[in-house]
DNA sequence: CCAAAAGTGTTCATCGTACACCCATGT
DNA sequence: ACATGGGTGTACGATGAACACTTTTGG
């Protein structure tokens, strides 16, 4: 009886929820980010981030956010982690739950991020954050690294049709790591994934590169079957 | 500027921690499970929990409460993740930070769990509890069954001094498979992180099996120069 | 015709997996 | 002597890693 304190005598928390929104330019892996718009430190970069409401799930709240930052519904968004040191916000006491979306950098509505006036910067490099918004960038770096080798979540990031280099690309930005082409190509293949195009793109290469298609209900029904994926 | 609200404006919220504790008796992996001690739903099979306090951090409150079920400081303990529907508790609103606990079963103190009228049961056959704690449980199951093969973590559920075979059962146990003890011995024995004792335990066997021990400066030597740990 | 990116196979070492018998000892 | 759990080795197939040249075509 002496564990739990009841519900009236218990105190109450602000909880915040904040987003680190990834996207794939077929060149850099990138982050989202926003100049604070209020005091204290207003003006510096930041994570976007928004309060809990009343009635409102955290799956919710972030999905509002995400959508204030960037226009967008329906997209890939998973929570990271749950920050909850007592100083972690100079003003009053927050606890942030840190969620991480992956977008397709082409559909997001420009004016909005305009708006907001958000930038993004690879995350090889971008600015000194405020309070632990860094720590939470890399949190969710190593998140993106770890599950993108076991589950096809990489496909978020591109647009519906895209070529091998391009997906190669996005690993190794992922990665952080060159891939050899010859087995990155047989390895993705060898899975029975993605439908080939009849379609090339022409934009990068003289030549031309086949398009591709990811197949969810292939990969659906594989894993039924007790398949796994992996890069 | 329309995206945050301001501190003063946001309500706050009940937040809880929920504790997933584990403990391997040899034979299965259990949780530890108490009797929710006020209304509703008193008396009805519950994790154990507390409301977050002023000043305290997420993992501070975790902590608290694990001490307060097992008697248990400084043992393995690791955020799960953040449950945070509107309606997950009928009373009141609740997010709940869930966490889980690796414990060695001989060392939680018996008479703190007797009082707090706890339970250990199998995590294949508990029974029913309230709200949303199954869920927790069956994430917390997931959890360990994806990091005990790519972190050294079982160790933590098992004394200083453990035998091959008390090893390979546990791992068993996590993952809910038959595992070939050929092939078990040479995998985890190639990896050069065991001390062999010279002392045997004859307590499973007329033979007696030899401890090992689990050499964590080894392992972090490994590490550091890109080794990683694998069942 | 040449620069630039796409596409293609083979070899080798490593690792996972399957599998069956002897050992030590307490009763 | 026998039942019980501990301990050991090998062979095979699958997988991952290294590696270089040809193709296409816009300029």
């Amino acid at each position: 009886m002496h564990f739990i304190k009841s519900y009236t005598s218990a105190p109450k928390h602000l909880v915040a929820v904040d987003c680190i929104v990834f996207g794939f330019d077929n060149e850099d892996l990138k982050i989202l980010l926003v100049r604070r718009p209020i005091e204290p430190v207003k003006g510096e970069w930041s994570l976007m981030g928004g309060f809990v409401q009343e009635g409102e799930s955290l799956d919710d709240a972030s999905k509002r956010v995400l959508y204030a930052l960037t226009g967008l519904h329906d997209v890939y968004l998973e929570q990271l982690y749950t920050f909850g040191e007592v100083d972690r916000d100079p003003v009053d006491r927050v606890i942030s739950v840190a969620y991480y979306a992956l977008i397709k950098i082409a559909d997001y509505d420009r004016e909005i991020v305009r708006e907001n006036g958000a930038q993004w910067f690879k995350v090889t490099d971008y600015p000194k954050l405020i309070f632990d918004h860094d720590r939470m960038v890399q949190t969710a770096i190593s998140k993106l690294r770890r599950k993108c080798r076991t589950q096809p979540i990489g496909f978020e990031l591109l647009p519906e049709k895209f070529t091998i280099p391009q997906l190669q690309n996005l690993y190794e930005a992922i990665l952080n790591q060159k891939l050899d082409k010859r087995n990155f190509r047989k390895k993705i293949l060898s899975m029975n994934l993605l439908d080939k195009l009849d379609e090339k793109d022409k934009e990068n290469s003289k030549k031309g590169a086949f398009y591709y298609r990811f197949n969810k209900e292939k990969y659906e029904l594989l894993t039924s079957n007790g398949f796994s994926f992996e890069i």
